[in-house]
DNA sequence: CTGTTAATGAACTATCTAGTTCGTAACAAT
DNA sequence: ATTGTTACGAACTAGATAGTTCATTAACAG
């Protein structure tokens, strides 16, 4: 099931199913990313890889399945980045801003990411919807959320009693838009949003656009 | 070119080219926004129209031709509602509470220009890019933006001098967020952020972060 | 009422594309 | 070495799909 590890670390392995599977899926993730899911084709994602068609059916059955293989991929990178967050021991003004400054860089270094989500969406999530792996994915974004919200109210910090699920909405839109609609965006105002002489001035405008929420008046 | 209305009002034609023409695009926009560009068939445009795939490639060319002009429709439909925005007698506050809560009415009601912003983003606005029609398509709000930042510094209401294009941005990002992503955020935190219990909420939310954000500390 | 042109429809085609078939080679266990 | 199994590749197929061909009909000008 595994690489040869503890047979024999014979280096130059002709086949090997852990690579050309993951192999597959990295280059299914570019392309899915790059073309959308019906735009995307089989032969072309065959042809980047080191291996056939024939294997990309033999590890994930059907490109929807290696379409929702990828969703399950990236989704839970994200989610082993978003528990890197420590912001426990932060004031909650701190803390709020500097998750949101988080989520920024994650957005825009993550792009491809980014690019699926959105495909998804297109088609009102009917494949994300099929993945068992993700349905039971809670997100903890949520709770640490929640407990710097109380702790903003109880310190005084804070005076607008928000919705957890409703901030890391207003964080996640900004970075989120930002990215996704740099194209459009670009054709009808002219700017290059993910320009690099934005990018800190932007950064710095979705902490300060939460802060100033929570603080309320 | 136009209906015969200088000639003869004949009721009843059969053949009316604008029409057709029209019924072509209606149909057009609400297939390459349930399904993508890649995603739409052309006969299955057809097919929802009185008329025949031979008409779509009589008028427009070819699928792509058909893409970009129901983008430049939609385009320009929300080009014309913008215009009725009248905040230039209101105080600034109130001016821009005002502005982003009718941009959340409209992304609201327009579901089909979003998801045909989204899908043009995914191919990296080439299309748009295409159209000559859209480039001269200056955007009055950014006008208006301007005017009410001015102002709101002058009158003291607000304290931080802020891009028009970054508060625009702001705006468009959390009203497009909360319809684009539903469905994968729905998927993930469980809710459904287009539900009509959330409505108001997050209506009043827009208004009072944008608001908070440039009144400053 | 007749010739000209814009508008239309049915059926066709060349190409593309997801998915398959069949056969083979590398590896592990014995 | 032998055998069973896992991993693999080249070539094929059935169906779909963008775009075309050719013939026809409705409207209008004169």
């Amino acid at each position: 099931m595994a690489s040869p590890s503890g047979t024999r670390p014979s280096a130059a392995r002709q086949r090997d199913a852990d690579r050309t599977r993951s192999e597959i899926l990295e280059v299914a993730q570019r392309v899915f990313a790059r073309d959308g899911y019906a735009g995307a084709r089989v032969d072309e994602i065959a042809d980047l890889t080191r291996t056939t068609k024939r294997m990309i059916y033999y590890y994930f059955g059907s490109k929807e399945q290696l379409y929702i293989a990828v969703l399950e991929k990236v989704y839970t990178e994200v989610r082993t980045a978003e528990r890197t967050v420590d912001v426990a021991h932060l004031a909650p003004t701190s803390a709020i801003r500097t998750l949101a400054e988080l989520t920024f860089d994650h957005h825009d270094a993550h792009r491809e990411f980014i690019k699926l989500v959105a495909i998804e969406n297109i088609h009102r999530g009917e494949h994300i919807r099929k993945s068992e792996v993700l349905a039971n994915l809670g997100t903890p974004v949520l709770d640490i959320i929640t407990r710097i919200l109380e702790a903003g109210l109880v310190s005084g910090e804070f005076t607008t009693e928000a919705d957890p699920i409703d901030v890391h909405m207003m964080i996640s839109a900004f970075c989120f838009f930002r990215v996704a609609n740099q194209h459009t965006f670009g054709a009808l105002f002219g700017r290059e949003m993910t320009a690099p002489e934005h990018r800190a001035r932007q950064r710095r405008m979705v902490g300060e656009m939460v802060v100033a929420y929570l603080r309320g008046r």
